[in-house]
RNA sequence: GCUCCCUUCGUCUAGCGGUCAGGACGUCGCCCUCUCACGGCGAAAACAGGAGUUCGAUUCUCCUAGGGAGCGCCA
């Protein structure tokens, strides 16, 4: 008796995919992946001045980045102009439709009316009863729903609970535009239905959109899908996250070295709590996830927690795959081109195995980058500014000292090295900090690294001795 | 202005009449330590305000304040 479970995401293409409605992909995709049934992508662009390729196109390739697979091919709603036009004959048929052929300073001027005496409907059924003979000679109708007059429009609402809108307050919405198009308000209904979607999750600034769609559903005598409508999120300060303040593309998210699980379960946690679990693995994500437990209020954007997050998960990738993600991000960052020039065979098995250490130390692929930067870099190395202070005589004639140490080791890895350090400090009456620090700046250029025998064993003995000796005179 | 939605630590949240109001991020200490991280331990930190209902309200109801969404021949 139970149908299975059909979600879409309905993005319009007149901009990139910002991370809102990544989150409504997410659940949308994660309900229907939870109670096995599917999830379809419908592109909302009937709005022909708007709807551009190249957002059709961002729009896509967020999805894919983010790993949200649909169901069969993408609908095109424009391409449905047909059939929702078919649809609105019916309705004129069956008189739960009607022309109207007000004109815009008519619009105006009811609408200014209904403002200036505090209604919400404004339009005053110029044309709900009129005879159609009294149509002025050549104006294209529009036509409006003839919506009820009295009563109530009720939404149960998944996550808003019963939401009740009194009917006086719901206007004759216009279904077809005078040139003949859809709008969106039609369209959503009949293509949900025609697609067989049974459930709606989306940004609760359609909830009252949902009321409106509820009425054209009862008009046709259709069953309203099952709703759901979320809460916003909202930028770092509470304000509202538009594409002027803030709002990014998921592939900024990307490009700032962002792993899509980690991406993923920072937004399902945004506004949906499971206990006090933090981290879901995809499996225990769908497993989880729940409706009825999406909070009401709108979260704030908390790149802090995101990065704790992303951190995590870069400790728990496969060295492999962090370090496949890593020069698969280079496409998409500035310098990305030059670094990955100076990546070869050798370059990847030392990356690789530096990868433990690497990871240990980076939020972000792009830490990530720059923490391996002493294996990509090449002799005479910068040193910065801060590691450049401590390059004083003492330490250079101490990193001289180091040299011959270490040129003494034959077998050379990370616990010979480490054995000679060791060795060197305690004969010399030194800490194994006095001697670390300065070498790890004669080879890397910087005062923080992985760990110092690590470099060592990564950077190889001919590398080591050179950049030693690099800085020992002068 | 009107309609609808929301309000627990700085942030994300748990809570579904009786809790010392829990967890996480962040912050601040301490430990670990070759640096930085990681990890461990600990601390500060919240029920927007006011009326009710109740033996008892963070939890239920109403009001106020604040925030948000919508009020298109945009989606």
């Amino acid at each position: 008796m139970t149908r299975p479970v059909v979600t879409r995401f309905a993005p319009s293409p007149t901009g990139f995919l910002h991370i809102g409605g990544a989150r409504t992909a997410l659940f949308n995709w994660l309900y229907a992946k939870k109670l096995g049934g599917k999830m379809l992508l419908r592109i909302e662009d009937t709005d022909r001045e708007r709807s551009t390729q190249a957002a059709i196109d961002a729009i896509l390739d967020g999805l894919k980045w983010l790993e949200l697979d649909w169901d069969g091919d993408v609908v095109y709603q424009f391409s449905n102009a047909a059939r929702h036009r078919e649809v609105v004959e019916q309705m004129l048929e069956r008189g739960t439709a009607y022309r109207c052929y007000a004109s815009a300073e008519e619009l105006t001027q009811m609408r200014e009316a209904a403002r200036a005496e505090g209604r919400t409907r404004f339009y005053n059924g110029l044309w709900r009863d009129r005879d159609p003979s009294e149509a002025p000679a050549g104006v294209k109708p529009t036509i409006r729903l003839k919506a009820p007059l009295t009563g109530e429009t009720v939404i149960e609402d998944q996550v808003q609970g019963r939401v009740v809108w009194q009917n006086d307050n719901l206007d004759d919405l216009v279904l077809l535009r005078s040139d003949g198009t859809p709008t969106y308000m039609l369209a959503v209904v009949v293509d949900d239905h025609d697609m067989g979607v049974t459930h709606v999750i989306r940004g609760d600034d359609h909830l009252i959109n949902a009321a409106r769609q509820k009425q054209i559903y009862d008009a046709l005598g259709w069953e309203i899908p099952v709703m759901a409508h979320i809460p916003l999120i909202h930028g770092p300060d509470g304000s509202k996250l538009s594409k002027r303040h803030g709002a990014l593309g998921v592939d900024a998210y990307r490009s700032m070295g962002y792993l899509p699980v980690a991406l993923r379960n920072y937004l399902v946690r945004l506004g949906w709590g499971h206990g006090d679990q933090e981290i879901f693995s995809t499996d225990e994500m769908i497993a989880a996830f729940d409706l009825p437990a999406i909070g009401r209020s709108a979260a704030r954007f908390d790149f802090a927690k995101l990065e704790n997050l992303n951190g995590h998960y870069i400790r728990h990738s496969n060295d492999q795959t962090l370090l496949d993600s890593l020069e698969n991000l280079l496409r998409y960052i500035p310098n990305g081109a030059q670094i990955a020039a100076k990546i070869d065979d050798n370059k990847r098995a030392q990356l690789l195995r530096a990868m433990p250490g690497l990871k240990e130390r980076a939020k972000t692929l792009l830490e990530l980058i720059d923490g391996a930067s002493f294996i990509l870099a090449e002799r005479p190395l910068t040193i910065e500014p801060k590691a450049r202070a401590l390059l004083t005589p003492e330490t250079r004639q101490l990193i001289g000292r180091l040299h011959g140490a270490l040129q003494a080791v034959e077998a050379w890895s990370g616990e010979s090295t480490e054995a000679a350090m060791r060795g060197f400090a305690e004969t010399n009456g030194l800490k194994l900090g006095a001697v670390a620090q300065p070498l790890r700046v004669a080879l890397t250029g910087r005062t923080t690294s992985p760990g110092i025998f690590d470099v060592l064993a990564v950077l190889g003995r001919e590398e080591c001795l050179a950049r030693l000796a690099d800085q020992t005179s002068e």
